[in-house]
DNA sequence: TCCGCATGCTTTTTT
DNA sequence: AGCATGCGGA
């Protein structure tokens, strides 16, 4: 029965077994989170602890899916009955339950950001405001940030530093945009995704009929994944729902600071780092053995994230001491380093049988991919790219769902904008703009401003149309299931014979998508699960529009092709690999441009390449070229200021190679020189005069490292690499110290080096 | 109404 | 360079 306990280290069996009070997990990268997670709520069940009562929150559909598939095997089909899913899709599901006491139609649709950038446009195009100055992404940054902020428009227009604050970006009418935005989107019966939670947290905190302690009382044992990318809405909703601060609560938080990346959509690190003084008699439990990687690759990551100032103590260690040094390539260009990527590629499966599934590319944009894709094509290597459009973003995907969403909510603005004339039937911009203006003029939907407003007798009959079309698929929606319904849909609308006349390659692919949707909705009403709290999931075209609203990720990962994998840092976190290809580490790129003049912002890009170094088991190569081409330029940027920060002993950094009498000087990358502007110090800008050097002679056999906290000042040490030299000085304080060191054989400078990682043997 | 060309702007992304 | 947007002409 408890069997899996035994499976787990004595700090994950803690975390697992720790039911009751708050519980803070600090869980490195490998230290087997998912499954303690998995574990912990499988351990609830089998404690007695009924299904309904656990409320157990992520931030990606994958991540719930994947941790519910595994709780079923472990506690059977119970588990079906968890509360488990995004932050979004649980809150979504009881404001849909509770939407009469909050003023919606249960039906609401979920505006995603295209919706909300779109009623964004209509409004400052009315307000005849200067479009660049007010960018829609700008003003809706600044819209969500408001409400992830718990500040409404009201309190938006009274607060002098925000107003000020727009003043200076001169948008000071930010407030009433924001005004106009959330009354069209209660009008149009919409939530955008930040309302999900917003009006959630408000109607706990209204607490009409007392739903807040019935909720209370339904989610004794709340788990939250992830916790370092929680913004303040999320934190201040998850303190209400666990009681607090009145009483003891059930909460298990699990996160990594350390890999904290999302700041820049809100997520704010402060609440893991604050986390214990929030909550009374927290019980910290860190996680510190990582299963994943070798030493080089953890006490890398441990070095580089040292300098972080603002971190949760930990050690992050490995019993893996086998394995490859971390690889530093560097190319002239671009071109060439996509070449000697995809050349180490081949020679990694062909020499070491490593499979193209266990290697991944990442980068830190979304543009640098084209080489790549173009070199392992070039090369014959399958890849396969993550990233860019979702199944659901794609234009001819909206078009079809615009139609079912009219017929699930008429007041659904931009599903109307959308479909009213698309496929044309003669209703054009001039008709619309007059439907909205009268629609805002007298504070009625636009579905009602099109059945009230007179207009000329042709666009009227066009108008009438259209009308017929929503109706009848209204009354279908009543007796069909939401796969008829939108098999009728795409026919009636004219949809799938408009797609049918492209007969081009995207074209028919376009059809393809279209029918794939089909083909998931019928799968969605066959399907036969049970819903949360054990419900009998909700077959309707209405859940299942609410569901797809949510459901952006569609994982297009299976375990049977063998690929390449290629993608953002950022969407790797979680992942891991058996070989990682960092590339384009230069400034300007790694840390972006965009966060060179904030040092907290660097410290978020540093975290970044934590995640990605952490993804490797065992092969990792970090890259960078000295020119390539952006922007269509081409630009020079220096080698990455990260690359700095790792530790010498760890890195095999690319040196010149040693001179050959007779041999020409060397070519290629290896004549690479430190750029100009290039940095002093570092093992891998070290001029090719010194590191040419015959490296020192140290018998290895004989080399057995002192204890770091035996170094002191004064003492003749040996270091592998750099040979026999005087320790000058040691200064910084536990695992920070570090000593500056002169080698004899190695000239120039004196080295510093972190004594938590040298190893250096006392003479 | 529609198409085509000029112009401008480029991080990361989930829900 | 590439994409999205916007404006102007047919």
């Amino acid at each position: 029965m408890s069997e899996y306990l035994n499976q787990l280290n004595d700090s994950q069996r803690e975390a697992v077994t720790t039911l009751e009070g708050p519980v803070m997990v600090i869980a490195g990268p490998g230290s087997g989170k998912t499954r303690v997670l998995t574990y912990r709520i499988a351990h609830l069940l089998n404690s007695g602890v009924a299904p309904w009562n656990v409320l157990a929150l992520t931030f990606t559909n994958k991540a719930a899916r994947e941790m519910k598939e595994r709780i079923v095997d472990i506690a059977g089909s119970r588990s079906n009955s968890l509360w488990m899913g995004t932050f979004h899709s649980v809150f979504a599901r009881i404001l849909r339950r509770e939407s009469d006491k909050i003023g919606y139609p249960s039906d609401f649709t979920i505006y995603d950001t295209e919706d909300s950038k779109s009623v964004l446009n209509e409004i400052i195009k009315e307000m005849k405001l200067d479009k660049n100055t007010y960018n829609v992404n700008g003003v809706r940054a600044r819209i969500s940030a408001a409400k992830t902020q718990l500040i409404s428009p009201e309190q938006y227009a009274k607060d002098e530093r925000i107003r000020s604050r727009d003043q200076m970006s001169r948008r000071p009418y930010i407030h009433v945009i924001y005004e106009r935005y959330v009354k069209r989107c209660e009008r149009a019966g919409a939530m955008d995704f930040d309302d999900l939670l917003y009006k959630f947290y408000y109607l706990l905190r209204d607490n009409p009929e007392g739903v807040k302690e019935k909720y209370q009382a339904q989610f004794q044992y709340i788990l939250v994944d992830e916790f370092q990318d929680t913004n303040f809405l999320q934190y201040a909703i998850l303190k209400m729902l666990s009681r607090y601060p009145e009483s003891k609560q059930n909460v298990c938080i699990v996160g990594d600071d350390a890999q904290s990346i999302y700041a820049f959509r809100g997520a704010d690190i402060s609440n893991i780092l604050d986390f214990q003084s929030e909550y009374q008699d927290v019980k910290v439990i860190k996680l510190e053995q990582n299963y994943r990687s070798t030493i080089h690759i953890v006490n890398s990551a441990n070095h580089l994230i040292s300098y972080n100032k603002k971190q949760i103590k930990k050690k992050i260690w490995t019993d893996k001491t086998e394995g490859p040094k971390v690889k530093i390539l560097r190319a002239l260009t671009d071109t060439e380093e996509a070449k000697r990527v995809a050349g180490l590629i081949q020679e990694y499966r062909n020499r070491h049988y490593i499979e193209y599934k266990e290697m991944a590319i990442l980068y830190r944009t979304n543009a640098q991919s084209r080489a790549f894709e173009e070199h392992l094509r070039k090369a014959n290597i399958p890849y396969k790219i993550f990233g860019g459009l979702s199944f659901f973003q794609r234009k001819e995907v909206k078009d079809l769902l615009a139609y079912l969403r009219l017929v699930v909510n008429e007041n659904d603005s931009e599903a109307l904008k959308r479909s009213i004339n698309y496929p044309r039937r003669g209703i054009g911009k001039t008709s619309l703009d007059k439907m909205l203006d009268y629609a805002n003029k007298n504070e009625i939907s636009t579905w009602r401003a099109l059945t009230e407003l007179q207009l000329p007798p042709r666009t009227t009959s066009s108008i009438k149309e259209f009308v017929q079309i929503i109706r009848h698929l209204q009354g279908m929606a009543k007796e069909s299931n939401a796969y008829q319904v939108a098999l009728e849909a795409s026919k009636l609308s004219g949809l799938e014979k408009l797609l049918k006349q492209d007969t081009s390659i995207e074209g028919v692919n376009r059809l393809q998508n279209m029918y794939a949707l089909l083909d998931g909705i019928k799968e969605f009403v066959e399907a036969d699960e049970i819903g949360e709290g054990g419900e009998v999931a909700n077959k309707s075209l209405s859940s299942y529009l609410q569901n797809v609203a949510l459901m952006t990720d569609l994982d297009q990962a299976n375990n049977e092709d063998d690929y390449v994998t290629l993608m953002t840092i950022h969407s790797a976190k979680g992942l891991e690999f058996e070989a990682i290809f960092v590339v384009g580490m230069e400034e300007n790129i790694f840390p972006s441009f965009m966060t060179l003049n904030d040092p907290s912002q660097i410290d978020e890009e540093r975290r970044l390449f934590y995640v990605a170094v952490t993804r490797s088991k065992r092969l990792l190569t970090l890259s960078h070229a000295k020119s390539r081409y952006q922007y269509g330029q081409i630009r020079y940027n220096d080698p990455s200021r990260f690359l700095e920060e790792l530790p010498e002993e760890h890195i095999d950094a690319p040196t010149p190679k040693v001179k050959v009498i007779g041999e020409a000087p060397g070519k290629g990358y290896n004549t690479y020189d430190a750029s100009p502007k290039g940095r002093v110090s570092g093992h891998f800008n070290r001029s090719p005069r010194s590191s040419a050097r015959p490296s020192p002679k140290i018998d290895t056999s004989n080399f057995r490292p002192s204890p770091s906290d035996k170094i002191a000042k004064g003492q003749q040490v040996l270091h592998l690499k750099f040979g026999k030299g005087k320790v000058l000085s040691v200064d910084g304080s536990r695992d920070k110290r570090v000593a500056t060191i002169r080698f004899e054989d190695v000239g120039g400078e004196p080295k510093r080096l972190m004594l938590k990682f040298a190893k250096l043997q006392i003479v």
